[in-house]
DNA sequence: ATGGTAGGGGAAGGAT
DNA sequence: ATCCTTCCCCTAC
């Protein structure tokens, strides 16, 4: 059974290395190598450092050492400039620059320059035409050799390269360069990390963890072997249920149920008619007894058949995960090491993965299901679809249609009591374990992280844990090394922070330090550069409105130039095809329906990687943290953002733009059928459908009133963004305070979860802050106590506020007339329409509603009337860029007559500046315009 | 520990 | 009472 075991696991690791398109290879670059620790296993693998020559000479001398006298080149500004050598079988060398001063007299200098450059405190002897230019020097290799020597390295090869780098250190030069890729034993001591002679310094570490000669002899699985098809997987669903220990206040499981399928198809996507069937499924369920208690009367039997079916069931292996999964949770010490499939001599630490968003697996779970892929379909789902909440009832409801029975925690003890409720309860634990798994296949997680994993180069269990800055870095990581380039060394979490603190120290003697550490660890961290430019809409209706599309940019970290003093870098100009485009172009082609199914999980996977990319480069805990390179693309789209007009995915019948990121449309689709569908419609026909609002608001108000309204209609949701009991006002926070009290009640809430509430009232009770009467749905359904849902609040607050915002531009009603409708007192929402004509009340909403250049167009520029020499001119307008500069300074530069050069005198100008609006308010061009706007 | 910033909107609480 | 700031959440890109 063990082969077996092995076998299988072996197909599921061949799987990770990426096939088809680019075989890849894992080259691990772990911090800094340490020594091997004692339950490590590395057999063979070395250590590669790049050495950054500063000699580019230095690889020639290191290939012919054992040459007697050879002639080589050095690259110069004007061409290669030929160099005789000679040598002498011992270290010193000795260059004789004796062709330089023959063949291009005069050019001497040129070339002692570069020497100098190249070779730094190397001593020259001033060249002359006749006497020879004697350079005596030590090679690189051999100084390194020494120090390898020095530090009981016991062999190692030095081989010349040529590799480039495009990253953040200064002190290694962007471009193309020769280094020495120096390998040596695992088992040898760490080099120093400031290791450096006179003409190398230390660049670049990588632990290498594939133990292979070389990352070329890795061959895509299918060129040593043909196989037809992917292996397919064995795929097991576990549902647990818990009931808390109250007097160790831990989650104790007390039932595991198992829902498990065999031949799965990884790609193409299984659909459900393939996978549901008797044939493919096997369920079974455990159960144990509570603390102290026995099972009910009549339940034995039926545990025993549940036992015997498990124990037939032909996949046995299952039930080394069933034993992981439960020792995972309450571990007697003499299986410890059993769990998992790692030698350990500890418990790992079972805890979650951090507190965010549910977290996952942490790292000890995680070492427990080591060479098993662990699909969390909460996670999955929360990167793939877009949920109001990601309960596994929500899901089952908005993904598959399925309503799913929800038992509160506190019940479960209670459901032991008897014989049919603790068989509720397993079934319960069955279905939710076939509907984790439906949802799996519904989403496609599988085909879909195995794409991402091919297009990444990770590993596929990570890409199924979410880590999307990890997928950004391994294929970056792939792209470069494939490019030969030596790539960011990854610095451990330690010593970034050893990293900053010095910097700090040093910002701190240097200039007046600002207590920002602080201000960081308190607020959210301020942003740490200027992100893209939103324009003011101009606001209104329109239609067959198509939106203009993004423009791309070719921006990459070896198009794009550092610059060294802080500022915006500039554009690149040269161009290499992205990959997006590239998919797209496969897929346009693909006309076979299998095919095709392939191809669109293909162009999710890429699309998914494209999204992430750039916010990585702004992540500092990136190892591409790039933020030169995320500034130029929000400074270059800010720049250009005349020629963008907005950034939709989609194609508009009509569209109403109220404020920025604030809209509604009507959206047209290509369906599969090739025919455009409307989606997401919002109905905005102004011909006559004042009326329909108005009685659609009486009618809704009745409603509710009567209580004919569903009470998930009157749901809010609000997540939570940590725990309720880190927030340090939570009384202000209804959700949070729903939270609390759902939580000593022995419901699970985690950051990340969404918390349902409704508002309430008392009957004759007022003035009690919104947030203590927030309410979980569950408590009204369970009777309430006499709390009752807020109409007044919801007519009020919820829904007057908003139906008003989007009628600002229908004309014939109003905030007021929509509060009548609503049955709330109209004069309490009379104070915006105040006003003596109707046409100024026009007037009024629709110049807010047009944007400054529309507003003011047909005014007059204001002139300006020099005080010094008397000269008119226009006011130039602010066309700075720099926010900061305040407005004082800001006017007085403004205000510079180009004529003689004198600035006004500031207390001329606010006067001048406030009386633009007015101007524009009476304006009847203006008004005109606002009508064509409506119509 | 493990993409980003810009922006709207609700609610509370302090300053005026 | 009425701003204004602050915090939080959510969403668009």
């Amino acid at each position: 059974m063990d082969q077996l075991y092995m076998e299988e696991v072996l197909a599921l690791e061949a799987l990770e290395v990426p096939s088809e398109a680019s075989p890849r290879v894992h080259w691990w670059t772990g911090p800094r190598p340490r020594q091997p620790s004692r339950e490590s296993t590395v057999m063979d693998s070395a250590l590669v450092v790049y050495m950054n020559c500063l000699a580019s000479l230095g690889h020639l001398i290191s290939l012919n050492l054992s040459n007697n006298s050879l002639s080589g080149t050095i690259p110069g500004s004007l061409g290669d400039i030929p160099m005789l050598w000679t040598t002498t079988n011992a270290d010193p060398v000795e260059i004789h620059a004796l062709a330089v001063a023959v063949a291009w007299p005069g050019l001497d200098h040129l070339c002692q320059e570069h020497i100098q450059a190249s070779f730094g405190d190397i001593p020259l002897s001033p060249p002359t035409s006749t006497s020879r230019t004697r350079i005596v020097f030590r090679s690189p290799s051999l100084v390194l050799s020494e120090k390898l020597m020095e530090l009981n390295v016991s062999k190692f090869s030095m081989i010349p390269v040529k590799r480039s780098y495009a990253f953040d250190r200064m002190d290694v030069r962007s471009g193309a360069h020769y280094y020495f890729k120096l390998s040596y034993p695992f088992k040898d001591p760490t080099l120093p990390g400031d290791l450096r002679g006179a003409h190398f310094t230390n660049i670049s570490w990588c632990k290498v963890e594939v133990s292979v000669d070389s990352p070329k002899d890795v061959a895509n699985i299918s060129t040593l072997k043909p196989v037809s098809e992917i292996p397919r997987l064995i795929v097991a669903s576990i549902s647990l249920k818990t009931v808390v220990n109250q007097k160790q206040n831990l989650n104790e499981i007390v039932s595991a149920s198992v829902v498990f399928c065999e031949h799965v198809k990884v790609d193409p996507p299984m659909p459900q008619s393939e996978w549901n069937k008797q044939e493919m499924l096997e369920h079974f369920s455990i159960v144990r007894k509570l603390d102290g208690g026995v099972y009910p009367m009549g339940f034995s039997s039926e545990v025993s058949l549940i036992f015997l079916r498990f124990l037939h069931t032909k996949a046995m292996r299952l039930r080394h995960l069933l034993i992981d999964v439960y020792q995972a949770c309450k571990v007697p010490s003499n299986v410890r090491s059993r769990v998992g499939r790692l030698k350990r001599s500890q418990m790992p630490r079972l805890v979650g993965g951090g507190n965010n968003f549910g977290g996952g697996a942490g790292p000890g779970v995680m070492s427990c299901v080591a060479g098993r892929l662990l699909c969390d379909t909460y996670l999955s789902s929360r990167e793939l679809v877009k949920e109001v909440s990601y309960t596994l009832t929500q899901l089952s409801k908005s993904q598959l249609g399925k309503e799913r029975k929800e038992i509160s925690p506190s019940e479960i003890p209670n459901m032991f009591q008897t014989s049919s409720t603790l068989f509720e309860l397993i079934q319960s634990g069955e279905t939710d374990a076939w509907l984790s798994l439906s949802l799996m296949f519904h989403l496609s997680v599988l085909p879909l992280t195995r794409q991402l994993t091919n297009i990444n180069g990770n590993l596929w269990s990570k890409t199924l844990q979410g880590a999307r800055a990890q997928r950004v870095q391994y294929l970056l990581l792939h792209e470069f090394y494939g490019r030969k380039y030596i790539v960011p060394d990854k610095v451990s979490g330690s010593e970034k922070e050893k990293d900053n603190e010095t910097k700090r120290k040093t910002a701190q003697q240097d200039e007046d330090f600002e207590p920002d550490s602080a201000v960081e660890a308190k607020n959210k961290k301020a942003p740490a550069y200027t992100g893209g430019l939103v324009l003011e809409p101009k606001k209104g209706l329109y239609n067959n409105f198509y939106p203009s599309i993004i423009q791309e940019y070719n921006i990459c970290f070896t198009t794009v130039e550092r610059s060294s003093d802080g500022s915006i870098s500039s554009l690149p100009n040269a161009d290499a095809p992205g990959v997006l485009p590239q998919v797209k172009q496969w897929l346009k082609k693909t006309t076979d329906v299998l095919k095709y199914q392939q191809m669109d999980i293909q162009q999710q996977a890429l699309k998914l990687t494209a999204n992430s990319m750039y916010g990585c480069l702004g992540f500092p805990n990136s190892r591409f943290y790039a933020k030169f390179i995320a500034e130029l693309i929000t400074s270059q789209v800010n720049k250009k953002h005349k020629l963008l007009e907005i950034d939709l995915d989609g194609v508009f019948k009509r569209m109403l733009l109220l404020k920025k990121k604030k809209y509604a449309c009507v959206k047209v689709e290509t369906s599969a059928d090739g025919k455009l569908r409307e989606v997401n419609k919002f109905f905005f026909d102004f011909q006559d459908v004042v009326d329909a609002i108005h009685d659609k608001l009486r009618k809704l108000q009745d409603d509710m009133r009567n209580g004919r309204i569903d009470l998930e209609k009157y749901v809010i949701t609000k997540s939570l963004s940590k725990l309720p009991e880190d927030y340090p006002d939570s009384k202000n926070q209804p959700h949070v305070q729903v939270a609390l009290r759902r939580k000593q009640e022995c419901h699970k809430c985690f950051p990340g979860d969404t918390i349902p509430y409704v508002i309430c009232c008392q009957e004759g009770v007022l003035g009690v802050p919104l947030t203590e009467r927030a309410r979980h749905p569950d408590k009204l359904k369970a009777g309430g106590g006499g709390w009752t849902i807020d109409v007044d609040y919801y007519l009020s607050q919820q829904i007057h506020p908003i139906v008003s915002r989007l009628c600002t531009l229908i004309e014939g009603t109003d905030p007021s007339h929509i509060a009548d409708c609503l049955g709330l007192d109209p004069s309490k929402f009379q104070q915006h329409s105040v006003s003596t004509t109707l046409d100024k009340e026009d007037a009024l909403v629709a110049t807010s509603v047009l944007d400054d250049e529309d507003r003011y167009n047909r005014c007059k520029a204001l002139e300006l009337l020099c005080s010094s020499c008397a000269a008119r001119y226009p006011f130039p307008g602010d066309q700075s860029e720099d926010e900061n500069a305040g407005t004082q300074s800001l006017l007085s530069k403004l205000l510079v007559c180009p004529h003689c050069s004198v600035g006004q005198s500031q207390n001329v100008t606010a006067p001048k500046l406030t009386n633009l609006e007015p101007l524009s308010i009476v304006s009847p061009l203006v008004l005109d315009r606002t009508a064509e706007f409506i119509q």
